[in-house]
Order: structure tokens, then sequence, then C-alpha cells
DNA sequence: CTTGAAAAGAACTGCCT
DNA sequence: AGGCAGTTCTTTTCAAG
């Protein structure tokens, strides 16, 4: 864990609410200088604490309005396994996002389909084909709330 | 779905990946001038496509080692169940999401903790008295990697 | 849609306390 | 570490094709 005051905290929890806030207009909520509020958030970009800026996206305007999230259990464990499983499951454009967890199933992926149908596609065509899935669950996405968590 | 060309796809792309990126150089990308590609930009915002921008977080980083996903059911299920369930989760500061889906759980939350120590307390004193829940069920995250989605 | 220009603002640098 | 002043770059708006 990296050494952080009052202020980079501050400063970390405001740019993960809203990253277009200028360093100037920052820097006046905390009272801080401009080119001093940019060189802490240069300081924690250079310190590995923020990692990239995203835009955040309204997939259904794309034309993807089903999100869904499979818990998968692999048949067969080790090392190769998971190994296999990771590189075919990442080429697989609808996922997302790919999780290795601890509990009731290995790995957590989040998909992305136009619709039903699509997904459908995609479990059949994609997921099960996988190399050594055994059991998976599946959870379909009705709404998100994302908080600011333990932050701000 | 809104109605949008190919270069607007791999604009919501490239930022998906670095909204670091000026309009310029996704311009030059893309084969459009810098007012263009700006332009181009500026609708997809207005158009509720990009809803904002965000930074990555190393949570490690932060002093938050540990997160959780918790599918929670539901014990009692109706209109003010869920009502009362999203108001009561929504106030808890170490769930970073609330999902609502369809399927074996009725909610999926991200939930970080500083250790397992701090989880523990977070889950008896915090989750465990939510109104409403039932059964649950834990995955620890080991590791997570995103990918790029059906855009890129 | 494009280019070019101009103004405003944000990012970045060097120097000083 | 912080502030001030100045420079560079991007954003933003405009005129015109």
């Amino acid at each position: 864990m990296t050494d952080l005051d009052d202020i980079d905290r501050r400063l970390v929890a405001a740019l993960a609410e809203d990253a277009a806030q200028s360093a100037g207009a920052l820097g006046r909520r905390f009272g801080l200088s401009q080119p001093a509020a940019w060189r802490r958030i240069r300081r924690l970009e250079e310190a590995g604490v923020l990692t990239g800026r995203r835009v955040d996206l309204d997939l259904e305007k794309l034309g993807f309005g089903v999100t869904v999230f499979l818990g998968v259990k692999l048949a067969t464990k080790g090392r190769v396994s998971l190994e296999d499983f990771e590189r075919a499951v990442t080429a697989i454009p609808e996922v997302q996002t790919v999780q290795h967890v601890l509990g009731l199933y290995d790995y957590r992926l989040r998909v992305v389909a136009r619709d039903l149908t699509d997904f459908e596609r995609v479990l059949r065509r994609r997921i099960m084909t996988l190399p050594g899935v055994g059991d998976f669950e599946a959870n379909v996405l009705l709404s998100e709330e994302r908080r600011p968590g333990p932050l701000g």
C-alpha cells in the first residue's frame, strides 16, 4: 500500500466519481493551487494508484441490451486447465470481464450480447465449448448501481 | 439504440480503452480532423452513449486488498422488499456495486474490504443484518482481466 | 463533411519559498 | 511539500468552402 495523505485520498475519490474534472478545479476544492493538484495527480499515476482513464458506456445504446454474469466451475483443475481456460475465454469478444475467484465457482464472466437470442448463440457455441468447463450458473442483469466505495 | 456509424463505434472503443486520448490524436487515427473528431465525441456524450469519465484505481495500493462478490437471495420478495433492501445496501460504504439480477440469486454485490478480517466485520455487521436477506454465496476475487468487449 | 484560425482553458515546466 | 509565472498543448468556437 502506498503512502497517501488525506488530500490524495480525496483527489482519488473525486476522480473516481468524475475524471473530467480539471486539476485547477480539484485544487480549488481541496485548497491547492493548480500545479500542486496537478503534481499530486501525476504522482498518483506514477505510483500506480491511478491506472488509467476510461469512459463509461451505455451498452443498450450501442445495441447490447443483454448482460449476463456466468459463474463457471471447471471440471478438471490444475495449472494447465486454468491457463487453457483463460486463453480460450479471453478470445471470446462478448466476454468483457474474466474474474478468477475462490468459492463455489472458479471463474466469473461478464458477458454482453445484443439480445437473448444472441446470448444463446454465445453460450452454446462459445462458452459451452470452452476447454474444461464443468457446471455453470447464469444471472441476467436487470439494473446496476455503482457507489462511490469506501474512499469517498 | 442510437444510430452510429463505423467511425463512431471505433471512437467509442478507443475511448473505452483509454479516455486520456485527445480528439486530435483520435482524429488522426481514424482519418478525421481534430474538430470533426471532437464534434463526434461531443455528440456521443449528448446522445448518452458516453455517460462519464472515470479513473481506474489500484484498490490494493489504496489499502483494500480484498474484493468479494456476493450473490444474495431475498427471503421475502415483493416491491417493498426490493426497495428496502436496495436502500439499505446502498448505504454500506464497502459495497461498490449493486446489481439486480435474474436467476438463482436476486442481487449481486461487489464488496471491498481492507483484509479478510475487515471483510468478516462487514459481512456480519452490515450484510447479514440487511432487511429480507435469505441465502447468500461468496466468491473471493483472485485476479481480474478486463477485455475490450464486442466493440473493439 | 472538411480546413484554418483564433480564443479560452487546461496541462506542463522552472524557479522560488 | 507548496505557490507564482510563464509556456505549450488541447479544447472549444467560429468563419468559410
